[in-house]
DNA sequence: GCCAACGTTGGC
DNA sequence: GCCAACGTTGGC
């Protein structure tokens, strides 16, 4: 089992959203970069669990958790003229992005911030994707000892 | 709104 | 294949 983080603006679909969604259900869908979409398509599988991280907001940061209940499968808003995320380079017989399933797991009692991320970003933190200068990845690996480190932060243990 | 740090596009 | 121009992300 893997762990991952994936980011999304909360004014858009955030953890309260996917917890209040049939099954607490949600296809995670439009992505469009090419690194997020080989680790959708091949590296993300049914039963890893995702940190909900809320980007473009007040407060930057992870929310809680979610859990993948369909691995990758070919995204449907690329074909969709009308969607948003239309990508007419995308044929349905041969699809160039991908999109998974995941249910809410459960919301953080307290936001972990990005500011309190970075504050172990040199220590128990070290080489997590998220905190690289300059990363813009929506999907991204997560250390499985990062992962129990952030859900220790979360519950205020550490 | 600004801007750094990317990723993508397209001419050559 | 190179690289300049352009577009996007996302914190601030």
């Amino acid at each position: 089992m893997n762990y991952w983080l994936l980011k999304t603006e909360p004014d858009t679909f955030g953890i309260d959203d996917l917890a209040k969604a049939p099954g607490r259900t949600s296809g995670w869908d439009g992505v469009r970069n090419y690194q997020a979409r080989n680790l959708l398509r091949d590296a993300i599988k049914l039963g890893d669990r995702a940190f909900i991280y809320h980007s473009s907001c007040p407060q930057p940061g992870i929310a809680g958790t979610a859990r993948v209940v369909r691995a990758g499968y070919p995204d449907r808003t690329a074909f969709a003229a009308k969607d948003p995320h239309f990508d007419p380079g995308s044929d349905p017989r041969k699809p160039r992005w991908f999109s998974i399933d995941v249910q809410f797991e459960q919301r953080f009692e307290r936001l972990v911030s990005l500011d309190e991320l970075r504050q172990h970003a040199n220590k128990k933190l070290r080489g997590m994707v998220l905190l690289r200068t300059g990363n813009r990845l929506s999907v991204s690996p997560v250390d499985a000892a990062h992962w129990r480190f952030i859900l220790a932060l979360s519950r205020g243990v550490t």
